[in-house]
DNA sequence: GAGTGGTCTAGACCACTCG
DNA sequence: GAGTGGTCTAGACCACTCA
């Protein structure tokens, strides 16, 4: 094993016998290289390991300690519906309902930046697991960036895999929230009006220019979200 | 910005505009430190970033190229319920309602790897904003790690507050998911019964062993997580 | 065998921030 | 002002793996 990787292992274990309790302070760089005989860019490695993972705080001058953590970033994966479905081995379907091109509401305009009177290529579909309703999807594609979606049917591939060959994303925002199915997302969905379901409403750009924006409502009884794991 | 973020982003950028499509092997580092102007370890040490995201891959010999698998992974702080009210300008407040050492339902007991006689101690407390409920929560402690838990009474600070500064947790898991709210969570929360609310189940671990599972619910309609940015 | 990544050293300069 | 972390360089040796 690597020795910064080795010496990583150790600080950990320091910290999670107690022998560093939080809050505590740690010795300095220049003391841990001179402790396991290496240099201070060694330890720099070892301890910015420990710094991402929230455990060791860091401050110039101040030194280091033991974080406080209330809370932590963590990862998630937002799964693309077909790997997820497939994934656990399940029979993936897929049904466009209804395509046109119209003006988006205003929540959507804002995500997307369109002018009041601007127009977007609007898509619904849903994703079947096993043949029943797992996912129904509301999309605006930007037409402006993108007027070769115009033309696609989206009939046989979602849009999400005709997009993703078309523009790399250079940033994305996803917001993840419970609330009561609407009407007709309940009809799609075969759930009763008003019970709980799962969104991700998620908005790509590339750069400054909205590509899409889509909302992912889930029945919440066959949906969660798991964090991966942090190491 | 230092040198090493410089170039992985000028990096990332090539990956994502398309320049380096997927599958693309890029320079080998060498060539890399030349064009920068820099020294091999600072281009490694940009490169390692990505490769820790999934975005790219590198083998001794074969070189680097960009990974044929994108991962859709996004970064998301799960929040702190009295720094985010407080961070926003609210009126934080908070109330315990139950606390007591009592045998944990079996899927509590699993995330604590508790044996099937095993105890724990079980408290429910309700945090406010602005004086409207905005959290419940429901939280298992493992005594047999945290025996000083017993000797707390949790009324004047919050469990998490008292916790982070026992043990430092290594691991942590989340699991995100709707439901409709029990009676007793609609009532705390002061809900209609079969609302929607957002859960989160939280397990966190310092090594092997699991220190608290706790689920926290929040009306749907006043709780969202939103993704930090892209990266 | 040779080319690539993985790592480490020794030294250096700088930036930040606390007292 | 001084102590700490943050970073970079120049060079080196090694490990792995492909041709």
């Amino acid at each position: 094993m690597a020795k910064h990787q080795e010496i990583q292992t150790e600080l950990l274990r320091r910290v999670t016998r107690g022998e560093w309790p939080p809050g505590a302070s740690i010795p300095h760089e220049a003391a841990l290289a001179e402790e396991f005989g290496v240099t201070r860019p060694t330890i720099a490695r070892a301890l910015r390991g420990l710094v991402d993972s929230g455990l060791i705080e860091r401050k110039r001058r101040a030194g280091s300690r033991v974080a406080l953590r209330q809370s932590a970033e963590v990862v998630l994966r937002i799964p693309v519906v077909r790997d997820e479905i497939e994934g656990r081995g399940g029979r993936y379907d897929y049904l466009l309902l209804d395509r046109r091109v119209a003006r988006p509401p205003a929540v959507v305009r804002a995500a997307l930046q369109l002018p009041a009177t601007g127009r977007a290529l609007e898509l619904r579909c849903l994703h079947f697991e096993d043949g029943r309703p797992f996912q129904l999807e509301h999309r605006w594609i930007n037409l402006g960036l993108l007027p070769d979606a115009a033309g696609q049917d989206f009939v046989a591939a979602s849009a999400n895999e005709w997009l993703v060959r078309q523009v790399p994303y250079t940033r994305a925002e996803h917001v993840l929230r419970a609330a009561a199915a609407t009407p007709l997302e309940a009809e799609a969905l075969q759930v009763d009006p008003g019970s709980p379901v799962f969104l991700i409403e998620r908005t790509t750009w590339v750069d400054d220019e909205a590509i899409t924006h889509v909302r992912l409502a889930h029945p919440a009884a066959s949906f969660r979200i798991v964090t991966r794991d942090g190491r």
